[in-house]
DNA sequence: CTGAAAGCGCTAACAT
DNA sequence: ATGTTAGCGCTTTCAG
């Protein structure tokens, strides 16, 4: 019905087009579709609805270049294969929604430099603020973050000084806290069971923790078991089975992460294993749809969605109320025993002779 | 060492800042920034130099505006909970990493509103191409994508009309697919489990293929069953519970995703049903994270991370070879039977007459 | 409430 | 191999 032409000009509609459709100057053109209120409704109503017949797109890049104003966030992550993050980007998504700002995802496959390309190809766009994974980054990454003058949310880790904000949890913290809950169980012989990837931090701070948390006790870790490779039920299984031929009288298992966990749960099961009886296991993250399983695997919530929700709050935030220094948020997982970690205490002492 | 001022005029820096600290005219500098060739090793030396200890980040902003190129490509999907995404995303990823070309996400939430809307803003920034899910769009979205004069990459579906290229397979063959292994198979009561999603197009095509594929043989689904939220292994098993209670006759269970078909699948282990014997299970998507349950569950895949693959190749294409017309792929899924359809033909009739 | 002029930071297209 | 000029499409600022 309306008179189209062909369109056979492949160039973008501009403002200019606009005003010439409905007779309003460019500039007024640009206060309606900005939604500004110093307009008439009655021009108004003509510039919309010439824009809208005309099907145009405004041109954010002369926007932002014109107003230095960009309503992008960068958000950088090492992986999206790993299941944690995605529900990281939902909550970061979700908590921007109402916000005028966009989130624009980058990933960097766990290493170093490429998340320094990422960051450099991301801050070239000038967004209003950075949210990045982990608290570990290359000197010049460290350096763009510091002098890009927008807010910075380091997210998932609080082990170690922040650039600007943080949000996250502790996982030196969460490994301590599990090698206490595996040892007031009265577990013993422990072993680990994680990734081999140098360059997860936090699995790393996990696996600290452990250990710290046994020493504490008068422990160590019994034997140790690594992979790398996506994590996936086949994987925790394979490991489970060398870990426990290798050492028959392990009692305790410490998956770095649930999945692999819950492989290695499967296998224990199907080898008729008493658990939590005799041999007790545990992961890392509260994926809930892991619930399902045979047994509930024991883990320790990583407030992944939560995170996101906060750091994206805390970008939100900064323009309104202005330079605010860094803000810390470290929240608390909660360690879930679910069906493997054996309930009632065990007063067997620590070390030396009868354990347990 | 190095003489920073404390930077107090948070200023970003530009082009003309490096240019004087070199000595050098902004036109030199910009061509050495963008690697040119035709600069003399010595100036770009200098160049560099200052602009490495400037920390100086350019401006795609300013850039983009006054060379008409943008290196974004607009990615649009779903969700990112579901699995299946962020797999395609990693292809899209790897095929665009060594292209200059940089993806861009956006996630809709199966809403095609909030894919108007996402659409709309990630057009505003004029992306050298756009990827996205499926082939159903507001009218308005459709006409922003054809009036967009950049190619358009539809993926994961090839059942109807493309805008521009698509890239996918046909749900709804996989369906007939698996209604043909099933039937021969020798399974005749069959149930289907899937979601209640109205905006989940191709799990729906899915289903009409598998009832399309059953009738074909002369049979038709003996039972369904719906649900809504997250697939997980928990919905699964609560599912499977509720349709074998209703119709503990059934032989076959189809579901309409890996995830809640490996609920299923656990389910009926415990139950200690005759797994394929009495009852044959499948699933869709070829997860192979689950590879590790007691039992393979048969599926078909979905092909995703290819699916990305190709898409971007598409877009990283056209830049050459100028406009070519939309291309069309359509991948051939593989049926994986898994250890949950039985292997043995089974012989008996279809139904009351021969009607294969 | 509306319009005119200037310029955001960079690069294409031409000089030299 | 390097510099100069003009302008990308919009918004800010200031006049009406």
């Amino acid at each position: 019905m309306t008179q189209h032409r062909p369109n056979e000009l492949r160039r973008p509609l501009t403002l200019r087009d606009v005003s010439e459709a409905c007779g309003v100057s460019e500039m007024t053109v640009s206060r309606v579709l900005r939604n500004r209120a110093d307009v008439s409704p009655a021009t108004r109503e003509k510039v919309l609805a010439a824009a809208r017949a005309l099907g145009y797109v405004p041109n954010k890049i002369a926007g932002a270049l014109a107003s230095q104003q960009v309503n992008l966030v960068a958000v950088i992550v090492p992986s999206l294969s790993n299941l944690v993050f995605p529900e990281v980007l939902s909550g970061i998504s979700a908590a921007l929604e109402e916000t005028g700002l966009q989130p624009v995802f980058g990933v960097t496959n766990y290493s170093p430099d490429r998340e320094e390309t990422v960051l450099y190809e991301m801050l070239s766009w000038r967004p209003s603020g950075v949210i990045l994974a982990g608290l570990e980054h290359t000197p010049a990454a460290r350096a763009m973050l510091e002098s890009a003058g927008i807010p910075v949310v380091e997210i998932m880790d609080t082990d170690g000084p922040a650039i600007d904000s943080v949000v996250g949890i502790s996982h030196r913290a969460a490994g301590r806290q599990m090698a206490d809950a595996i040892v007031s169980a009265g577990y013993r012989r422990i072993g680990f069971l994680g990734t081999k990837m140098p360059d997860d931090h936090r699995a790393r701070k996990r696996m600290d923790g452990l250990v710290e948390g046994l020493a504490a006790h008068g422990l160590e870790l019994a034997a140790t078991e690594f992979y790398s490779g996506g994590s996936a039920l086949q994987k925790g299984r394979e490991m489970t089975k060398a870990i426990l031929t290798r050492q028959p009288d392990l009692d305790f298992l410490y998956f770095s992460n649930d999945m692999i966990g819950a492989g290695g749960l499967l296998e224990a099961i199907e080898q008729g294993l008493d658990i939590p009886g005799k041999l007790g296991m545990a992961g890392f993250n509260g994926l809930n749809f892991l619930a399902g399983l045979p047994l509930r695997l024991a883990t320790i919530d990583a407030c992944r969605r939560e995170i996101g929700e906060r750091a994206a709050g805390i970008i939100a935030g900064r323009g309104t109320d202005g330079l605010v220094g860094g803000v810390r948020i470290e929240l608390t997982p909660r360690l879930d025993p679910g069906d493997t970690i054996r309930r009632q205490q065990v007063q067997a002492p620590v070390s030396g002779a009868a354990s347990s």
